[in-house]
DNA sequence: TATATACATAGAAATATATCTATATGTTGC
DNA sequence: GCAACATATAGATATATTTCTATGTATATA
């Protein structure tokens, strides 16, 4: 799979979407409980992690009313990896 | 040395700035020469220069009249292992 | 010293992004 | 089917970012 590297650094550019990922980092949350640990409403959130779902930093099931989001951690490895290699010394 | 990760992130967000660390890859060039390669005003790319150094991405030194700017290349390493790694399979 | 060159800074205008309120959609349970 | 709940979408407003023009500063050179 080959991702957006300039997508997914704009995602993580806001320090928001980065404290989601951290919240996703050791396992799935839906959005409710994302929302918990923001003062902004879910609107917002769910904004910011539209933005995440688009750059396939995080992907999303749903279970009944709710929609669980979780980290797709290859993503992140592979963009931040991609990028690192780029401007490594040879 | 210690990097503001979220400062790295931003000043990587623009596909412009990127195109500047991709054209110091080999070796420095001084701003005249950066701008030879874009559409924008040469203020414009001041700006962008200081955003990358603010994040200290680059570094520059002066030459005269001229100042020539280069990659800082363990920045890069640094904030992406240490980005990969927060979100890496322990 | 006056002029040209290279770059930076200030401030305005255009554009993009984040956040909000209001509302729509889809699901569950009565 | 209806009410309640979880989330998404629409659209407005606030804020941040990008780009420009105008100008300042430092260095080199005639």
């Amino acid at each position: 799979m080959q991702y957006d590297i300039n997508k997914f650094f704009k995602a993580i550019s806001d320090p928001n979407r980065v404290k989601i990922m951290e919240l996703l980092k050791d396992g799935e949350l839906n959005v409710s409980e994302i929302c918990k640990h923001f003062d902004m409403k879910q609107p917002s959130i769910s904004h910011h992690l539209n933005i995440l779902k688009n750059a396939e930093i995080v992907k999303d099931r749903k279970v009944g009313k709710e929609v669980y989001y979780y980290l797709n951690k290859i993503c992140i490895t592979n963009c931040c990896g991609t990028f690192q290699n780029r401007f490594a010394e040879e």
